[in-house]
DNA sequence: AAAACTAGCAACCGCCAGATC
DNA sequence: AGATCTGGCGGTTGCTAGTTT
């Protein structure tokens, strides 16, 4: 048995609100509040509404010093970097930003300001086919009875977010000096580590972005790799060649999709090579996946940026 | 001029956590 | 302790207006 709905959903109206109906909420709420009951106040004022419908129409349009529409440019950077920081959190976001409801960030965000920091990119579909639901893998999967350790998107886009937004603010510090560049939670460097195998696993065009380095290149990381373990090669071979793995070359003068993972695969290059060498490039463990949900608790706990 | 497409946004839906019974 | 209720939240939907073909 479910539970009981908060309202008789065959008599209640739905859709756009009346400006009458908008008229008999904010008066009665100005006048008497609440009550902290939304549940019971349409049957007071004689609204045929769902209570939670008259809060959503309270709290987004009618309570005093709701602004709607013409972000700051300092409320974009607000947005967006505790987007990056803790993700869709709109009601937290909205909070810091007095007057803003959490369905309108919501709604800007999703219209505008990603697309704005993002660019109209294709969705990198680094890590999987689409499956045979058509939907694009998200966790981890099984191919062929490998692993293939993968970042959640929303973790991913906000990592490509804070990539893009620090090239943004301060460019010249961002390309020529790796002191900004964050330090990463082991487990994210992992997950990003993972992430540079399968890029490198293959001919990358983006590779000229890449700052030349004397130290073992991907190829040999995956040399070794495909040694170790010739049916997880087989299956990133097959993918690359089904076009799996966007690497387009920089061809509209944009970043390239992967610019930013391999960027902030630099930084941690060293402890890359640590792991390859003490790690997967002897053992090869592809059974113990990274839980989609670790990844999230990863960077909630250690939001990007932390130990700067 | 009209159909098709796209973007923006208000509102709804379903889930979850905390409070109350 | 468990069931129920309510508020709050994020994801999604669907309508509308504007733009493109």
């Amino acid at each position: 048995m479910g539970r009981a709905p908060c309202c008789d959903k065959t008599n209640v109206k739905k859709g756009p609100w009346s400006p009458d109906e908008d008229a008999k909420l904010k008066a009665y709420i100005d006048q008497f509040g609440t009550g902290g009951n939304w549940i019971a106040l349409p049957q007071k004022i004689g609204l045929k509404r769902c209570g939670k419908s008259c809060r959503l129409r309270w709290l987004n349009y009618l309570r005093p010093n709701i602004k709607h529409g013409g972000f700051t440019e300092e409320e974009d950077n607000i947005i967006c970097s505790l987007y990056i920081s803790i993700g869709s959190r709109w009601s937290i976001i909205a909070a810091q930003l007095p007057g803003r409801t959490d369905n309108d960030i919501k709604n800007y965000w999703n219209t505008k300001l990603k697309k704005k920091l993002l660019g109209r990119r294709k969705q990198p579909g680094l890590y999987h086919q689409k499956d045979d639901k058509g939907t694009t893998g998200d966790g981890g999967s099984s191919c062929g009875g490998s692993y293939i350790p993968t970042l959640s998107s929303s973790a991913l886009e906000r990592l490509q977010l804070h990539m893009q937004f620090q090239s943004i603010q301060n460019p010249l510090l961002y390309f020529s000096d790796p002191t900004p560049w964050p330090k990463l939670h082991p487990q994210q460097e992992k997950m990003i580590q993972n992430l540079q195998f399968l890029n490198d696993s293959i001919e990358s065009t983006t590779s000229t972005f890449l700052p030349q380095s004397p130290q073992q290149t991907g190829h040999d990381i995956a040399s070794t790799m495909i040694a170790k373990d010739g049916a997880y090669n087989a299956e990133m071979q097959k993918q690359a060649e089904l076009g799996d793995f966007i690497l387009t070359s920089n061809s509209n003068g944009e970043i390239p999709d992967q610019f930013d993972t391999f960027r902030e695969m630099d930084v941690s290059k060293e402890s890359m090579m640590s792991w390859w060498s003490n790690e997967l490039s002897c053992s090869c463990d592809t059974t113990t996946p990274v839980a989609e949900s670790d990844h999230e608790s990863v960077f909630q706990d250690y939001p990007l940026g932390y130990g700067w």
